[in-house]
DNA sequence: TGATTTTTGAAATATTATTGCGCAATCTCC
DNA sequence: GGAGATTGCGCAATAATATTTCAAAAATCA
């Protein structure tokens, strides 16, 4: 089911769930204009076949006193794969490490960590990451505020892009 | 409002939400051990003050055609608020860009970008990017793969944390 | 074109959301 | 310490939504 074409009531739906992930199933029928059993149904197998990995809120985690945000470059001593493996495992175990991507270029990841502040950054930074098995450096960004954060598709262009190729 | 301190059940609300969003409102309250009405009081409350922003359908991008990810780190010439913020707002603009922050250090604003193929950000890179008013200088950085994608709290280590200054 | 497969939507039913209200616990201020 | 005010709970009733069922419409294909 996974090489399923989407058709435009599909990208409607995603698009709207992306937006507001709480929308009655009732009130995403109306806007994507059908009926809400099909609606709901369309929902079920997008979920299913992985278009929709899942719904979360999101909570303002400064409101709640993580105030630090850091962006963490990090280069490894081997990238053997499974030295690769093992530090993104770490990442995984990490609960300051909100973000891990493997990275081409000089650095090998990105991390994105956040904590209620500078100190208990710092020794996470010292205790944890700067010890880890493996780690040869990092280089530590703070997040002085952010001007945009809406990860996700952006489906203006994949609209623009399909009628392009229609 | 803002003030407000949360009780360990609004905490568990909000890590619930976190982890699904479209729970309902019967589940949720199952989970945090009170009846449904004043569960939906709460959740309606810590939307209304902010510590719930929103709730976002998580949809894989790549399956929807942005195989490409990509990190931009940007340099401005001049760091004046005037020049900073409009920076930020043509990335608001910018549907390819999904996350702008401004960061200190060396680099002004390291940016996440998404496309459907190296060319489409190539030309993005150029054209619009690089093209852009007060851009100094602009690095950018491939992602491999994702090891951890889990933007949000950490509520492990809020509630490790409220338990120790109790 | 006609048979087959899919998808739809009206209607019925099951669940869930929401409101109203009285009760109990906690606070507050004498 | 205690009366009144405040807060938050949960039961019960109602409104709205989700979900199933099924016949008809639409799309697909030989």
């Amino acid at each position: 089911m996974a090489g399923t074409r989407l058709d435009p009531i599909d990208r409607k739906i995603l698009a709207e769930l992306q937006a507001d992930g709480r929308m009655t199933n009732v009130e995403l029928a109306k806007r994507v204009g059908i009926s809400a059993p099909p609606c709901l149904r369309r929902v079920r197998t997008l979920e299913e076949s992985g278009y929709i990995r899942g719904y979360h809120a999101d909570v303002d985690s400064r409101e709640l006193g993580f105030e630090v945000q850091v962006f963490a470059m990090v280069g490894l001593n081997s990238q053997a794969e499974a030295d690769l493996s093992a530090f993104e495992e770490l990442c995984r175990c990490w609960s300051l490490v909100r973000e891990c991507h493997m990275l081409n270029g000089e650095v090998d990841f990105i991390l994105k960590c956040v904590a209620p502040d500078l100190s208990t950054f710092q020794s996470f930074l010292t205790e944890d990451l700067l010890k880890a098995e493996n780690v040869a450096s990092v280089k530590t960004s703070l997040v002085i505020r952010d001007a945009k954060d809406e990860p996700g598709v952006p489906f203006d262009v994949l609209e623009e892009r399909i009628s392009r190729n229609a």
